[in-house]
DNA sequence: CAAAGCATGTAAATAGTTACATGATTTA
DNA sequence: TAAATCATGTAACTATTTACATGCTTTG
């Protein structure tokens, strides 16, 4: 584990060290970034590809990421991995205290909010909806479990597997949330 | 509750929704809706300041507010009110069931998912900044709980209430996740 | 051989934040 | 009378998404 010897402070986008922490877990390209997100990190900061490849390239302008060609046959890619640098501004990162307000962006948990301006039964339709939008993440979350597991055993590699846990949590927490809520609805004040 | 006749299908961002939905509840001016979003819907979907008047003033180019000078003695002040066109746009978006995926943007919890990237003392650390965190906004939101409540009572609106449990649900669930997190990391595989 | 998946990228647009700027009124 | 709160806004910047564009390789 690194100590913050030269700690970049530039602080960089959020997505940025999501890139670095899924190089330090073994991706290889950012191919191999975007998959990793979509199935993990995903629930936690979302980037697209459109971020990652740009990214890629100015962290290894920045020395944080080495680059090198890997193409395969005919079809080019580009593998990184993380310099001692980028490992450094990540463990700093990660260090580093700083205000960090929970955010989620839910169109579903927001409509919700504004169920009166619609009638009984789109309000009912309302909690349904994020129910069940609850339950595919909560099955998706789920499948990953093992696939996280099994990382932790052979690269000692813990807290993916560990937030995971977190995240099917919040999605049990929201369908009995949902849950309670029909009931109140349907009983009349 | 209107029907959505003439939908406005234009799909505006979400943050304008936040504000038709929030002159609905009652706000009036640009500043209402601020402190409004701050003290509720921030959970669902925040939005800053410098969004919430150009916005007004868009909306009100589409028709679907009304605004009218409302100054205070020298103090200038903009009162708004939704039109029944910005009605209709509220209801249709609400039944609308487009794809709502879930998104978290947590520098808390994504920390955590890279926390192996620094030694054990640094990971706990995570695992309790996150749970203190989550004890912050679970205050907050509990504070929400009586205006929440009343507002429930004086005007109908029953839907505010209602998913102020689901965020409270969600850091109960968090904090409860820290715990379980905690115990696992202090007991080596 | 078609479809799915691998792989990388850009352009344009939209969304959102931060910092600044201003000044009035109410409350302690 | 100082501090807090009310109130509105802009400029500059940063972040992010959507859509496009390309073409290879593996699998069914």
């Amino acid at each position: 584990m690194p100590s913050d010897r030269s700690a970049k402070t530039h602080s960089l986008p959020a997505a940025a060290y999501v890139i670095l922490g899924m190089l330090r877990l073994g991706a290889e390209t950012g191919y191999d970034v975007k998959k990793a997100v979509q199935s993990s990190t995903r629930f936690f900061w979302t980037i697209s590809e459109a971020q990652i490849y740009p990214l890629l390239s100015q962290l290894e302008g920045l020395g944080l990421v080495e680059g090198r060609d890997a193409s395969h046959g005919r079809r080019q890619r580009r593998a990184f991995r993380l310099s001692e640098e980028g490992e450094i501004t990540l463990a700093a990162w990660l260090r580093r205290d700083e205000p960090a307000p929970f955010e989620v962006r839910d169109v579903a948990l927001l409509k919700l909010f504004f169920g009166d301006a619609v009638g009984a039964d789109d309000g009912l339709a309302l909690v349904s909806r994020m129910r069940s939008r609850s339950r595919a993440e909560l099955a998706r979350l789920r499948e990953q479990d093992g696939p996280a597991q099994e990382l932790a055993q052979e690269t000692g590699n813990r807290f993916p597997a560990l937030s995971l846990r977190a995240g099917i949590a919040v999605h049990e927490a929201l369908i009995a949330a949902a849950d309670e809520i029909e009931r109140e609805l349907v009983t009349p004040l």
